[in-house]
DNA sequence: GCCGTTTTCGGCCCGACTGTTTTCAGTCG
């Protein structure tokens, strides 16, 4: 319901852009942000306290909150329908094809009634868009390449499906002695989920070598453009990057300005003229005379608030909590002390517990819990009880001799136990109580209704066994959405039994997902970052889950992983 | 159309690049 309404809203930003319009365009798109970025059912809001409450929404005002109404009451809107039968195109996937506006797209239909990708397509094909006012052959030639991207690649790319390799290149520009220094900004800087494409940052008192060695580096299928203090190439992989050379002294402000995100920044710049300051990528100006530029951190600090990590840059209360000095210290790599869901050899996963274990002492850390699959899910090897009693027999072993050793770590023994439709768990409690932790989580009958899948849940969290439930929502980035469920409910009775939310590392799932984390934070709800790893390089995936972490504020308190061997054993008793 | 610890009126982020022009509009981030 919010994504349509958003929808709607971003469509009329775009058509009263068309005509010209000033100002209201950004007004939509904000609200279609406010509306886009809410927690809660926009129903429930009206439900609640009708037009007044949906004012309180950042970005609608007395005329929008109106428009919600009627669509609320209608299921239209009836200025939305006008404005689409004036100029009636798919303006959604139109304009993602790069280099194609709200103008053009106007342009296209008044002369070419082209409505669709397609359209588009056929018209370029014809050569009829050069023949346009303000078209030539180059655009013609350039939104054929754009479409082609546009089908091979409708979704954005997964944070690791690019972050490794941008990293690569990062190092190889670092070997250049021209490059004095390097960043990644953009939204790969503050680790988004999924990512549409990325920004490289440097310093070089030579920017032409650097572009030249940049635009003909290895991977590089396509140069978009190259001038002086930017590049932009499409790699093969089918991502763009951006490259930035600029000044030293302008290093910090374009860090800032190319980290994002965009909302974050307005509200940077709008705090700058408050302060009768001027901010862009070049520099803090008051007058003519620069005041800071060189390094983020100056910058945030003569605008009088706290430097801002990058994961919480959304515009989400970050700015608001960084001048009062009350930003949160996030959770860091090196507070995560073990990585309790890890999958051994014994249900298909692709490695010994020895093999784990070793991987573990690796990463430094003090613990490792085992969390085998169980036996409802037959795919994956699940275990039943007598396995999972012999299982724990090596574990122990396993302990006995990493003792002598006098290592100060241990393997726990667990499980990944299935919640079954009706809430209950696939082992029986007598080996569930065997365990040092249970860990439960959906694997089964996604598709319920919303009432039926809160009580599963909650009945699974309310088990004296269940220690950790995992992958809360079941989210598959891109591919599949939450199940149904009461987020709150959960939250409420996840507290009340101090069961622990995993915050599942995978970089497909995310799971919780950044906006959770923040609002189970604010509940005192503890959390558990997991790697989910069923081969021993998956469990270099914490990174991600703790990115996810940071950007849902969490601090080590919030995350019991971050707990000594000790102390985590306790915890875990506990319940 | 929205918003307000100066404002209920008068602001709203801003610069680079491209492709089309021949001084600039459109798009992007």
């Amino acid at each position: 319901m919010n994504e349509d309404l958003a929808k709607i809203f971003y469509e009329m930003a775009i058509y009263l852009e068309m005509d010209d319009v000033l100002f209201k365009p950004q007004a939509y798109e904000k609200a279609a942000i406010g509306i886009e970025s809410l927690n809660e059912d926009i129903r429930d809001i009206y439900k609640r306290g009708g037009i007044k409450e949906l004012e309180k929404i950042p970005g609608v005002g007395k005329n929008i909150s109106e428009k919600i109404e009627e669509f609320l009451k209608t299921g239209r809107i009836k200025e939305h329908l006008l404005l689409k039968k004036k100029i009636p195109v798919d303006l959604e996937n139109l304009m993602k094809i790069e280099g194609i506006g709200p103008k053009k797209i106007k342009e296209l239909y008044k002369k070419l009634k082209i409505k669709t990708v397609e359209d588009l397509e056929k018209a370029a094909l014809e050569k009829k868009i050069r023949k346009l006012e303000n078209f030539g052959e180059k655009s013609e030639k350039n939104i054929l390449e754009s479409i082609a991207f546009f089908k091979r690649n409708k979704d954005r790319f997964l944070l690791h499906q690019i972050l490794p390799e941008v990293k690569e290149i990062v190092k190889k520009l670092i070997s250049l002695k021209d490059v004095k220094k390097i960043s990644i900004a953009g939204s790969l800087r503050r680790m988004k989920e999924t990512i549409g494409d990325a920004d490289i940052l440097v310093v070089s008192d030579d920017p032409e070598k650097i572009n030249e060695f940049f635009i003909s580096l290895d991977g590089v299928v396509k140069v978009w453009g190259s001038g002086k203090t930017k590049s932009s190439v499409r790699m093969k992989r089918g991502y763009d990057i951006d490259l930035r050379v600029v000044p030293q002294k302008s290093f910090g402000s374009a860090l800032q300005y190319f980290t994002g995100s965009k909302e974050h920044n307005i509200l940077t710049r709008r705090i700058a003229i408050e302060k009768g300051l001027k901010l862009n990528e070049y520099g803090l100006f008051k007058g003519k005379k620069m005041i800071a530029g060189k390094d983020e951190r100056e910058i945030y600090k003569a605008l009088g608030m706290e430097y801002i990590e990058p994961e919480l840059r959304e515009n989400t209360g970050e700015i608001e909590a960084a001048i009062k000095n009350k930003l949160p210290k996030l959770v860091e790599l090196k507070d995560i002390k073990g990585d309790l869901h890890c999958h051994s050899n014994w249900d298909g996963g692709a490695d010994s517990i020895l093999e784990i274990a070793k991987k573990a002492m690796s990463l430094n850390y003090e613990y490792v819990g085992i969390a085998d699959h169980t036996k409802f899910l037959k795919i994956e090897h699940g275990l039943d009880e007598r396995q999972l009693i012999l299982r724990n027999k090596e574990i122990d072993k396993l302990n006995e001799k990493i003792k002598k050793e006098n290592k100060n770590f241990k393997i726990l023994k667990g499980c990944e136990a299935n919640i079954m439709g009706d809430g209950s768990i696939d082992i029986k409690d007598e080996v569930l109580s065997q365990m040092d932790f249970v860990i439960a989580g959906i694997h089964s009958q996604f598709k319920m209704s919303k009432r039926e899948m809160t009580e599963r849940i909650i009945k699974a969290i309310k088990n004296p066994h269940v220690d950790i439930i995992s992958h809360p929502t079941g989210r598959l980035i891109n591919k599949r959405d939450e199940y149904l469920i009461d987020i709150d409910e959960i939250f409420k009775a996840a507290k009340e039994t101090k069961t622990v939310l995993e915050i599942n590392a995978s970089p497909y799932r995310l799971d919780l997902k950044d906006v959770y984390i923040k609002k189970a934070k604010n509940e005192g709800i503890k959390m558990i970052i997991n790697t989910d790893a069923h081969q021993l390089d998956q469990m270099d995936l914490m990174e991600y889950g703790l990115s996810q972490a940071r950007r849902g504020w969490a601090e080590k308190e919030d995350i019991i992983n971050t707990l000594s061997l000790e102390d985590i054993i306790k915890f875990l008793k506990e319940k």
